[in-house]
DNA sequence: AATGAATGAGATTTCATTCAT
DNA sequence: GATGAATGAAATCTCATTCAT
């Protein structure tokens, strides 16, 4: 048992070595620039060992993917139980997700771009009934249908208002980190200004 | 002068063909798969003559990304006499853009999202004063001061405002372009809600 | 005892399944394409056990065909006791012969062209002497005798006809597998022209 | 131009030892033992030259065993006029067949049991109507009306017959590749003893 | 201006085999 | 008896780049 145990524990130790080392040469050099060899380099191992642990480069690619997007997944993941009024709490998971995604930017940007099928499966949020499988999603309805006041409004129009205003905070977030020069003092000012628009559009829509 | 000017000219022709011939082959295989030897088969060529246009690969891709950008300059640039009123032609603008940047949307994608420095000189929307550099920036702010009366307020908050709405129109048409999915309905949902809000939230700041 | 006598036939039992795993695969997908990771991956052990039972690859491709040639020796081997006159009887083998070579005809090719000594010892057939170690042969020598009168002759001229009308049949069928696409209708006139051919030249003889 | 054709010829002559390397190769340690470096080592290049002069491996093979195809085909290829009666005209040529293609058997075995497609396009001998496309199975056609006196016989039948002669020559030859050991002696009557039950079954169906 | 030849480096992957456990 | 880990060697192929001509 014991002797089982540690097997099982020293594969998953050189598993994730080697996810480890792949990870910091995508964020390092990029995806494209990823090579069994300097996995196998970084590692000191021979580049044959790495197809032992895992199938082929595109099994570690969706692997350490994969591992970034829980890691952003848990890194912006919305309070349970906020404090203050519903307004605060919006403003305030707003603010939260933008620093959160700009403080892992270059992942952030990695992950959330990609376009493969298995990845995409994972981050999109533009399909209808997204509000129902994801929490972030979800909770930015409650929050709107309180500002705007829609109660009673129809679920599709709120979620379509979630999903553009996720995707809103998503396009500064990407700029932000594509125009690397932008200072910080600027920086806060567009991401101020872009949550008050998003609130002031909504509660326009209250008083109609 | 007539011989070394058409030296010049078949010069810049051959730069452009193999150009050409990279952006297409980036466009359809995409930049990872683009090698020297394609683009000297597609121009039929010897690889070797296309160092005697360009210094290396990188020369090339800096090139055909300029190349793309300025395409993509060219279809979404604003008309310069629109007709209707003020908040009409803001609308107008905005679904222009978000349907020519969609009708090239992977090209869009593969240079907005491009984040080294010559690329990101010409594309950076988010510094301050880009108002006066950016005919598209300079458009949106005419048209957020009629639309939210701020004829005399400060420029600088005019201008955060345009460079959050451009972000956030960017962030849409990124977004669908990465969830290639979405049905086309969908997508026209979203856009619409996206423009709406923008609009409303300008609106919102005309009462105060 | 008892223990000494299971332990050898456990052993003979993961010979035997290794053997059948390597056989399967080189009947699959051909000798080149056979590796001990894929014996080791059918039979669900570990690719380092195989070197328990045999010394090396090698070992084990001259065992699998040395298999194949017990299993084609015995699909071919010629009734004890026909029925029929020595014509009949002799005509009725080489039919025999044909057919179930043709039914397994590429482990037939692969074995009977196969040019390593310890395989040649197996199946070679145009060695002086022949008659009196292979049945076939000599059954053969039996009819040739009847068919062509020759009961006083000498078993060198016999033996001689035996190896030749068994290596035209040989021509015949290992044509007919390289050959593939030939059609059925076709196949049969051949080996009916063949048989027929053979039969004439005995005839021939007898008349002299 | 003088430099344009010292050009084609250099390239040639690359080509031709590419392939007399590859040839050697194959001819020494089979086919599944030729790979790109072992040629690149025997012409003292580096591998990847190699792709300069042929698309990849196969089209080496391709090329190779068409080579190695038309030698036999002129080594074998029938005298257009020969002298003697039709009977010997007709032994005569079995035997030089037989002796040419064991003279280069290892060679002649090599493509005659190939079964890509490819190569038994150009091999197939048994296939209805081959007597007009085949110099060789035209030719003993001929010898065959005239031994077996079916001149005026249906040349389905003809050709039949001399398919089938065809391939237990080509038998006896195989047989004789592989079992290596045979002694000469032994090698000629076989042959003997073949070429004569051949031409008694022919003179069988004459009297008829 | 243009090219064909050439290469070193590198990519992914597979393999037979060994060895400590 | 059995295995997982490990490797060196080899496979095919692609590439950016240089250079003599």
């Amino acid at each position: 048992m014991g002797i089982k145990e540690r097997r099982e524990k020293e594969k998953d130790d050189m598993r994730n070595s080697i996810l480890k080392a792949a990870y910091e040469i995508v964020n390092e050099e990029g995806e494209k620039n990823l090579s069994i060899r300097k996995i196998a380099k970084k590692i000191d191992y021979s580049p044959a060992i790495v197809y032992h642990y895992f199938n082929d480069k595109e099994d570690i690619i969706n692997q350490i993917i994969l591992f970034g997007y829980q890691k952003i997944l848990k890194a912006v993941s919305f309070e349970e139980h906020p404090i203050g009024n519903s307004e605060e709490i919006f403003k305030q998971r707003l603010y939260k997700y933008a620093e959160t995604a700009l403080s892992m930017c270059d992942e952030y940007k990695n992950i959330m771009i990609n376009d493969s099928e298995k990845i995409v499966n994972k981050t999109s949020m533009l399909y209808k009934g997204v509000s129902s499988d994801k929490k972030a999603i979800e909770m930015l309805c409650d929050g709107i249908k309180e500002i705007s006041g829609r109660n009673e409004m129809d679920q599709e129009s709120v979620e379509l208002t979630a999903q553009v205003i996720w995707a809103s905070m998503f396009g500064l977030i990407i700029r932000l980190t594509v125009e690397k020069n932008i200072e910080e003092s600027q920086k806060k000012k567009l991401i101020d200004r872009e949550i008050d628009l998003i609130i002031k559009g909504l509660k326009y829509e209250k008083q109609i």
